[in-house]
Formats: structure tokens, C-alpha cells, sequence
RNA sequence: GCUGGGAUAGCUCAGUCGGUAGAGCACAUGCAUGGUAAGCAUGAGGUCGUGGGUUCAAUUCCCAUUCCCAGCUCCA
């Protein structure tokens, strides 16, 4: 297995070098920076002497393939520093990346007259490079920082074979097909109105009813898991944001504050500091701990302008949060209860697959250090015994604790964040949170945030392209659309859909169209996960014949029949 | 925020090398009364993102601005 992305990482890291070497001989004087293999290709960032656009790229892709056909070898050299330096003369950028370097030699791969600084490994030969596209052109900083000169970075993809690459374009494709912004629109779920506020969502009335149906089953679970309500306020007083730290380390992510009588108020970025208002008005005795209040409560971010993507990052978004205070021989427990909780409700929206992190301390915090020891110290046991494979994001923790990070894999195999759990030893001490030990003393309350879905908004386009549309019944905003042959069939299609709604189904009647293949077809095109169709032939049995979205003509049954179907169906989730 | 591209009917898009614009779908009306993936006809719809400039004339050219898209950086 590692071999194998060895291999393929060999592969594509030799497709960069041969698109640096076209590109260095089509525009002479353009600096090359870096080219690594990426997840499912690679790049190259170059600073072009000129604006540089995407009708260039089919040039170099020719240019590339006649290097291809050259069947030029990959030779490793080492040479000093000082020679790499008269090599690299007129690069910049390579100069920098050999200084960085340490020891004094350094290693560069040559093939025909290209030669770069490359630690490698490499395929043996250009010819080894068949199946490769090269895919887009983007703006990229040198060394990733902001505060550097934007470099044009060029991605391409390549496999060794042909099979696969077509395959992946595929993907890309139906990721395409499958984007939420997009279906969204067609299936009438919600809407973002640029001229009235970017990154704001508006949910329509199917969209609402899929949430609704989200947030039904998410409370029902937590009041079974031993959590209780709470809703909150969406403002307040500066005050209580400093006391969190928030105006400290979260600034640059919070809207302005408004003036109210002469006093500041902020819109809420967290939900944390009130959960927090709730636990201080009375007395807590350890017999009370550990206390589970979740929320849905809805936050207002600042992103910038550039990252607003749909519902996947938006400025105001409903996170499912909760808040678990425990005394600290609870906290492995409630991890690990909280970890099991998470897992369970993917699996039950369809997820199966995912990617754990685990994010330390970063640069950027609260706290002393031994609290940060202690909170990381929990999480990493945590996940040990839940037996989960997961990777350290060292210096990715949030300002006032550590997290672990559930990210989601969909259909397509691309990962979502979504989930995160949190441990807190600061933010109690800032609010001086306690509670009555058994031997009458007060003791620190810790805290764990959490977030399951991460915010409704998201977590919905996630689904949304998870499905490519196609919602499991028990989520479906229309579970049945009954459609009537004729306008004689008007009173049964009633009469059906009223015995459906009694059941709890939520079936509405297709009769806009005037042909039956109209009807259909229209219904396919919302994702209608079964059709109900009636004529004259129907109504004389008292039947109905039933079609399903991914399974086609079910033929005609009964209606109590057809309301088992769905009920079982509904039922299990699938 | 940065780099590059873009903004034309409700949606998806075409177009005018400067003389105020068009298609398909959707919508409305009429015809058709239809049996399992798009019936036919007609009609209504746009100060061509916003503000300024050049010009006899700007949707088109220039500048600014807002927003969108692909990335970068950042993140639920």
C-alpha cells in the first residue's frame, strides 16, 4: 500500500518537473518556485514575466508531451551548495530554498537540458509519464504566506493509466454535477442574496423542512444521551467577550459591536460565554456534574470576502453546540461518550468513513502551558481507547483549548469538517467556574465544547452533495408526489394525499403538467423519492401505482400496503 | 484580504469590434384530455451588478466599487 503512493506520488512529482521544464522552455525568464505531488496530482508555482492565462496551458501539455517522447532519464546529483548557487543563479526562489536547506550539499535531479533543486524520488524515465492532464491555473503565495508575492501556480493531475485518470476527471465532473450551490437552486432548498448580505442563508421551504427534520431527530438524541435545552441570546455586552478572551483572540472574526444606550453589544461569535452566564446562577455541587447543554444556537462570523463558498462557509450559520461541565474524573468518560455519540450520528446521515485529528496548542492562546498538557493529555487517551486511527494537527487547537477534529469522508471521497470536540481548562478559569466538592471545598469546573454536525449550514451541503440530491426518504422535504392521470383523478389524489399526511408522510399532489411523462419527469427533477400514480384504473381498485426514484415502476398496491413500504423505510433511515 | 476570470430575463447562457438586446427552460393564456423520463401555439419578462469618466451616443471602452467563480491564506 505505502509503496504504491510512493510510486504515485514519484509519478506525479516527475509530471511537475516536466511542466516546469515546458513552461521554462515556451516562456524563457519565468521563475520557477516549488512543485510537489499533491493528493490527486500536483502543481507548480512560477512567476511569469507575463499575465499568464488558462488557453496557455494546452500549449505546455504539448510542450510536455514532446518532452515525454524524448524518454529523457531522471538523473539525482549531488553537488555542493556553492554549485547549486551557480546553477540556480537567475532563480530566486531556489537560492531562498537552498539556503533553507542545512548541511552543505544538496540534491537535484536532471532530465535532458532541465535541471532543479529536488530531493525527490523520481520515476526513471519521462516516458514513465503517459496519462497526465494539466487542469487549471491559480494565484498561489510563495511559501504559503500571505505577506509574499503571489505566485501562478499550475495544476495537473497524472496516473498510470489512463483508466484511472478518465476516471478522475469523471469525479471531478460529477462533483461538478453535484455541487450544492447548484442544486440547491434546482431542488429550491435556499438561497443567498448577494446584494443583501453575502454569506447569509435564506432556507426555503424544502430546505426548512429537511433542517426541521435534522434538528427533530438531533434533539431527540441528546435528550436520550442525557442532554438538556438551552437557547440563548444572539448579543451581548462587550464585556462578557472580554471576559472570555474573545476580544482578545477572536477579533478579527467578529463583527463590529453596536451601540445600545451608550453601552457596546457584540453579536455572538461562540455560544460558549452564555452557556457559561447559565452555569453561574446557581450553586453547582459536584453531584450535579457532569452537565450536558446543548444548542442550536446561530453565530455571526467576519470571514473574509474572498472565502465565502455557499453554505459550506458562511457568516452567520447555526452551529449544533453543547457545552458538557464535568468535574475532571469525568472527563475521559464524557470524551469518549462524546466520540461515540458523534460517530453514531453520522453514521446515521450516510457517513461511514472519516479522517480524526487531533489539534494542539497554537501559537496564538490562553492559558498556561500544563492546563494545555492536561486537555491534549485527554483527548489523545480518549482516542486511544475508542481505538480510533488519528493523526496529530500539531498548532491547529483553538485559542482556548485543543480539539479533536472528525472530518467527514462523502460519496466523492472528498473530507468536510464538520465535527469537533474540545477541551477547556481556560475559559472556566476566566469565569471563574466551580463547583462544591464532597469535601466542601470549590473545585474548577472543566469544560468540553462540541459540535457534531459543526453548523447546520454546512453540514447540510455536505449532505446535500453526499446524496447528489437523492435525500434517504426519512430526510426527504417531499417524500411522495401523488400525480393524477387526469383532472378526474383530482378528488382520489386528495383523498390519498390526506390518508399519506395522517401517517406523518409529507406527500404533496404533481398535477401542473399536463402529460403523465411531464409529470414524471418533473418529479425526478426534485428528487421526489416516490411517485404515487393514480388514473382510472386506480381509482376503480382503490389502488395506486407506485414508482420509486432509484427503483423504478413498483406496480400498483394498496395505499395502506404503499404507507408500510414507507414507514419501514422511514423508519430504519436508509 | 491576495492573484486571475466574471456579472445580460426567475434559471442556464448567447450577443452587440459604441447606435438601449436574444435562445432554451421556467411563468401566463389558449389548444390538446393525455397511462410511466420534456405535447403544441401565443404572450408577458431586462434603466445588460452599482457609481463615475470618455463620447453626439456606453450594456459594450476606461476608472472605481460591490458581489460571484477558481485557487492561496484562514475556518464550523
Amino acid at each position: 500500500m505505502k509503496s504504491k503512493t510512493d510510486k504515485l506520488d514519484a509519478l506525479r512529482h516527475s509530471a511537475s518537473h516536466i511542466m516546469a521544464q515546458a513552461v521554462l522552455k515556451l516562456f524563457p525568464g519565468t521563475k520557477f518556485a516549488i512543485g510537489p505531488s499533491i493528493e490527486n496530482g500536483f502543481y507548480y508555482d512560477f512567476e511569469f514575466t507575463e499575465k499568464m492565462s488558462e488557453e496557455a496551458l494546452s500549449g505546455i501539455e504539448h510542450e510536455m508531451g514532446r518532452i515525454i517522447r524524448e524518454e529523457q532519464e531522471f538523473i539525482c546529483e549531488e553537488i555542493t551548495k556553492k554549485e547549486a548557487r551557480g546553477i540556480f543563479g537567475g532563480q530566486p526562489y531556489k537560492l531562498e530554498l537552498i539556503d533553507g536547506i542545512e548541511g552543505d550539499k544538496v540534491s537535484t535531479y536532471r532530465n535532458g537540458d532541465f535541471i532543479d533543486l529536488c530531493k525527490g524520488p523520481h520515476v526513471r524515465n519521462t516516458s514513465e509519464v503517459k496519462h497526465f492532464k494539466l487542469l487549471k491555473l491559480a494565484g498561489a503565495y510563495w511559501r504559503g504566506d500571505e505577506k509574499n508575492k503571489m505566485l501562478t501556480r499550475i495544476y495537473g493531475t497524472v496516473f498510470p493509466s489512463e483508466k484511472e485518470l478518465e476516471e478522475y476527471i469523471r469525479v471531478l465532473e460529477l462533483a461538478k454535477e453535484r455541487d450544492h450551490r447548484k442544486l440547491g437552486k434546482e431542488m429550491d432548498l435556499f438561497s443567498i442574496h448577494e446584494d443583501i448580505g453575502p454569506g447569509l442563508i435564506y432556507w426555503h421551504p424544502r430546505g426548512a423542512m429537511i433542517r426541521k427534520v435534522i434538528e427533530d431527530f438531533w434533539r431527540e438524541e441528546h435528550i436520550k444521551n442525557g442532554y438538556e435545552l438551552l437557547f440563548t441570546p444572539h448579543i451581548a455586552k462587550i464585556d462578557l467577550w472580554n471576559t472570555s478572551g474573545h476580544t482578545g483572540f477572536y477579533k478579527d472574526n467578529m463583527f463590529s459591536t453596536m451601540n445600545i444606550d451608550e453601552m457596546e453589544y457584540q453579536l455572538k461569535p461562540m455560544n460558549c460565554p452564555f452557556h457559561i452566564m447559565i452555569y453561574k446562577t446557581g450553586l453547582k455541587s459536584y453531584r450535579d456534574l457532569p452537565l450536558r447543554w446543548c444548542e442550536l444556537g446561530t453565530v455571526y462570523r467576519y470571514e473574509k470576502s474572498g472565502v465565502l463558498h455557499g453554505l459550506m462557509r458562511v457568516r452567520g450559520f447555526t452551529q449544533d453546540d453543547a457545552h458538557i461541565f464535568c468535574r475532571e474524573d469525568q472527563l475521559q468518560e464524557e470524551i469518549i461518550k462524546t466520540i461515540e455519540f458523534v460517530i453514531f450520528i453520522l453514521k446515521t446521515f450516510g457517513f461511514e468513513e472519516y479522517e480524526v485529528y487531533l489539534s494542539t496548542r497554537p501559537e496564538k492562546c490562553v492559558g498556561d502551558l500544563k492546563m494545555w498538557e492536561k486537555a491534549e493529555e485527554a483527548l489523545k487517551k480518549a482516542l486511544i481507547k475508542t481505538g480510533l486511527v488519528y493523526e496529530v494537527d500539531p498548532g491547529e487547537g483553538v485559542f482556548y483549548g485543543p480539539k479533536i477534529d472528525i472530518k467527514i469522508k462523502d460519496a466523492l471521497m472528498r473530507t468536510w469538517q464538520c465535527s469537533t470536540i474540545q477541551v477547556d481548562f481556560n475559559i472556566p478559569e476566566r469565569f471563574d467556574m466551580t463547583y462544591v466538592d464532597n469535601d466542601g471545598r470549590e473545585k474548577r469546573t472543566i469544560m468540553i465544547h462540541r459540535a457534531l454536525l459543526g453548523s447546520l449550514e454546512r453540514f447540510f451541503g455536505v449532505l446535500l452533495e453526499h446524496h447528489g440530491g437523492r435525500f434517504p426518504l426519512w430526510l426527504a422535504p417531499v417524500q411522495v408526489d401523488i400525480i393524477p392521470i387526469k383532472e378526474e383523478q383530482a378528488g382520489y389524489a386528495v383523498s390519498i394525499m390526506n390518508k399519506l399526511k395522517e401517517n406523518g408522510i409529507r406527500a404533496r399532489i404533481n398535477d401542473k403538467d399536463s402529460k403523465l411523462g411531464k409529470k414524471i419527469w418533473s418529479s425526478r427533477q426534485m428528487n421526489v423519492p416516490y411517485m404515487a400514480i393514480a388514473g382510472d384504473k386506480e381509482v376503480k381498485e382503490g389502488r395506486i401505482s407506485v414508482r420509486k426514484l432509484t427503483g423504478g415502476d413498483l406496480g400498483a398496491m394498496e395505499i395502506d400496503n404503499f404507507i408500510d413500504i414507507l414507514k419501514e423505510e422511514i423508519f430504519l433511515k436508509k
